[in-house]
DNA sequence: TTGAAAGCGCTAACAA
DNA sequence: TTGTTAGCGCTTTCAA
């Protein structure tokens, strides 16, 4: 079936079929009903692959993620999805697994299957090699800050560590024990760095801040959380992600203390799990799907050709929960 | 940059850049040599569009779910990708969102790309439309039922009920009362009915059975849970799904109840929070990422043409935590 | 082992 | 408003 059979069977060419299917204006009530009428009856598809190799446009991007089944990144697919799907737009989606060697590989593909654009989650420097193609490229994380030259979009880090600081010592919890994960350099150091920012201006003795690293995983919370048990519990622990912050939960249970009574905790990120801890854990909730979306219209710009290299940092919010003991007379609490 | 390029620089005909980059067997050497030199120096990459529209395989195939954010999802696509990355292909992915209007759309989409096979979860009946464009299609999840002429792979709810009663009963706990969701019709109801043959099998009285049905979310467990508090505390509870588990165990603990030495809980799916609860959610946990892997895999062999329409079922597993009392003389506990 | 030539299904000048 | 024609970049006979 092609819009050769259809031309037959409607008895016009095949400049109009493609006319009528490309919603062109300049075609006859005529020809356009008796076209429609012989797609709908032979049930003909338009071959998008002949399209595109004409067009020079697949109608596809490129989403290329560390792991899809990891919440924070299925959010930030789900984004770009629901944008993609407004306009018409597919999405084909690999995982990096953080492995530069699949990365490459699935740059590749992206190029070979031509792709209009991608969103990319870069894992190494080894973008450089895909550049070259010229394909409208947004990144997305915090290694994003290594291409400079390219557009991205991502969370405020700082922002969202500052209320997240903001609203400990509101509680009046002063000075947090960090629990900080090993999975990415850059995100580890710029939260640190936040920290010590806001520390620095609320004149905490940053020279005795306790800072545990540890596996990205709830299980290397809980190991953290058991270290820096062992030297004498903190008043208050800030974890630089929520899988670890609820690992640290389990550990400061099973030590017999009172959460957040005793030890108070705050994560970051704003996962699922998060929501149904006992108690509830209290966060810092990335934008994961505002940021899919924003990739994906900057994307868009780009292909249009109106704009150059924004570089866009959302908002992080506070999702208020149970591991931060209330505050009774509220001082003020800042959104960055 | 195109492969008359490539045989231009090289000084062979495009005929043999072509053989050169298929891996082609019949190529000189010193010809594969200066091709593949051109191509390492020009950067050329072959334009898959072109090669698919000439070959009639485009090395995609869709998978339309649901939705991506919804982890039990999520990890079925990654099973499905991690399999077909290991072949080279690629996943064009949509979200339904249960709507058989988005359904339809994205079947639509996937036909003119041209996908070479599908992976779907079928909404209502509106597959019938897309069965005439004979691309390969294997359903996955439970509404697969309704088309029993396609090959499909889930979850076995039956066996997943029967080693969660099994667990229920061994440990000395008698007749559950059942959460169940809204969600799907036929997920519910096989639910049911599998509990009720057990049940049958044990000598349960099974009138006087206590059944709840609720919103599938966290919220709805919890609210469905202290509508049956209110009516007197059942001894153990078994939701058909961890969100409305996850609820429930917050109205138990809520109404001043200890799990599992007064309520005891088992839920179903094993989804990632259920981890991290307190006291952690014993589950009984279906194959997401298997299902995805499955699913590839039939597809594939239905794309080379060797099976015919099988039914996978794939056996559920206990994830033995903390919210059902210890054994402490362990019964046999079946397997399905 | 190689090259010439036809054509996959469509779009986009161009001419009518 | 319509049809004719020339490709898009590749694979694949076929003949040499």
């Amino acid at each position: 079936m092609t819009i050769i059979d259809i031309a037959r069977l409607s008895g016009v060419s095949k400049s109009t079929v493609s006319r009528v299917l490309s919603g062109a204006g300049n075609v006859s009530q005529e020809a356009r009903d008796k076209v429609m009428a012989a797609v709908q009856e032979s049930g003909f598809r338009r071959n998008d692959l002949a399209r595109s190799l004409r067009s020079g446009r697949t109608g596809m991007i490129g989403l290329l993620i560390p792991d899809i089944a990891n919440p924070f990144w299925a959010d930030v697919a789900r984004g770009a999805q629901d944008a993609a799907d407004a306009e018409d737009i597919s999405l084909l989606i690999f995982n990096s697994d953080w492995d530069p060697e699949r990365e490459r590989r699935h740059l590749q593909a992206l190029t070979q299957s031509r792709v209009d654009a991608a969103i990319v989650n870069p894992v190494r420097d080894g973008l450089d090699d895909f550049l070259r193609f010229q394909i409208p490229l947004v990144l997305i994380g915090s290694s994003a800050e290594r291409f400079p030259q390219l557009p991205s979009v991502g969370s405020d880090i700082s922002q969202g560590v500052s209320i997240g600081l903001d609203r400990i010592v509101a509680a009046g919890l002063g000075m947090p024990a960090l629990l900080v994960g090993d999975a990415e350099r850059t995100a580890r150091e710029r939260f640190v760095a936040a920290v010590r920012a806001v520390g620095e201006a609320e004149g905490w003795p940053l020279d005795e801040m306790r800072l545990e690293d540890g596996q990205y995983t709830v299980e290397g919370g809980r190991a953290a959380m058991e270290r820096l048990l062992k030297a004498g519990p903190p008043r208050v622990v800030f974890a630089a992600n929520d899988l670890m912050a609820l690992g640290a939960l389990q550990a400061i249970r099973a030590a017999g203390l009172r959460c957040p009574e005793e030890v108070a905790l705050l994560g970051f990120d704003g996962i699922p799990a998060a929501e149904v801890s006992t108690p509830a854990l209290t966060t810092v909730g990335k934008p994961s799907r505002e940021i899919g979306r924003q990739a994906f219209k900057l994307l868009n710009r780009k292909v249009t050709g109106q704009a150059e290299a924004p570089r866009l940092s959302l908002p992080c919010t506070l999702i208020e929960r149970e591991t931060l003991p209330r505050i009774d007379h509220p001082r003020a609490v800042g959104t960055g």
